[in-house]
DNA sequence: ATCTCGATAGTCT
DNA sequence: GACTATCGAGATC
């Protein structure tokens, strides 16, 4: 079997804002390189975070935990959450503006057995296509990331990288929709969750008004 | 399909 | 001491 060589994204493409960037994310690939073998994910669920937003963990500027956020986009941002959950976030705009967009689902592209190794095997693999990469938890499991990632450049060839889709797509041909971002309290009215239109891989149902837009809206 | 509920520990005030 | 950008199981429609 042949292997198919991915480009990583420069790291220009992350300097934008966290909205634009989150949509311009869909569709690309998340690439895990490992002894084991390769894993990688076609994004297809993300969600926007600002400084000026009261839901991001920047809003009340630098800490210890969010440093990276505030520092050169392009590199991961993972933190820890309900005890027992990773998130996987990368930093966009320019230096010290803390945005970042979290990568909410993926598609599993290839490596499926190492992603069921560490996932655990479930009837639910089944079952539910977006079982083994839908949701930012299972994200973190499925990919091995942790806490040990935060802070790595992503715009490198390495053992973690974002690179463009394989198939060539039109940009018309990406079909976007913006709604509601899950799990938060505040500033719930921005519609910063984007995700590709009637993708089953999402992490979970679209949350009140959406609407269909273009890549760069 | 859509809902509840509880486990769990790092971070900041 | 009070928060979480969650998950999975189980209940109910």
């Amino acid at each position: 079997m042949q292997i198919e060589h991915y480009q990583p994204i420069s790291q220009q493409f992350y300097t934008f804002s966290a909205p634009i960037v989150a949509r311009r994310l869909l569709n690309c690939l998340l690439i895990r390189n490992e002894n084991k073998g390769r894993i990688i994910g076609r994004i297809c669920d993300t969600e926007a975070y600002t400084q000026d937003d009261p839901a991001s963990h920047s809003f009340t500027g630098k800490t210890c935990r969010n440093s990276v956020m505030f520092g050169p986009a392009g590199h991961a941002y993972v933190y820890y959450t309900y005890g027992m959950h990773h998130c996987f976030n990368v930093v966009t705009g320019m230096e010290g503006s803390g945005e970042a967009v979290l990568i909410r689902a993926v598609e599993p592209i290839e490596g499926m057995e190492q992603m069921i190794g560490r996932r655990g095997p479930s009837r639910e693999v089944a079952n539910r296509r977006n079982y083994l990469c839908g949701g930012p938890g299972r994200v973190c499991v499925a990919l091995g990331i942790d806490h040990s990632i935060n802070g790595w450049k992503l715009y490198e060839i390495s053992q973690l990288y974002i690179a463009s889709p394989a198939q060539k797509l039109e940009q018309d041909e990406i079909q976007i929709v913006s709604s509601s971002r899950i799990g938060i309290t505040k500033n719930v009215e921005p519609l910063w969750r984007f995700t590709l239109k009637n993708d089953p891989y999402i992490s979970r149902p679209l949350r009140k008004s959406n609407s269909a837009m273009n890549r760069d809206e």
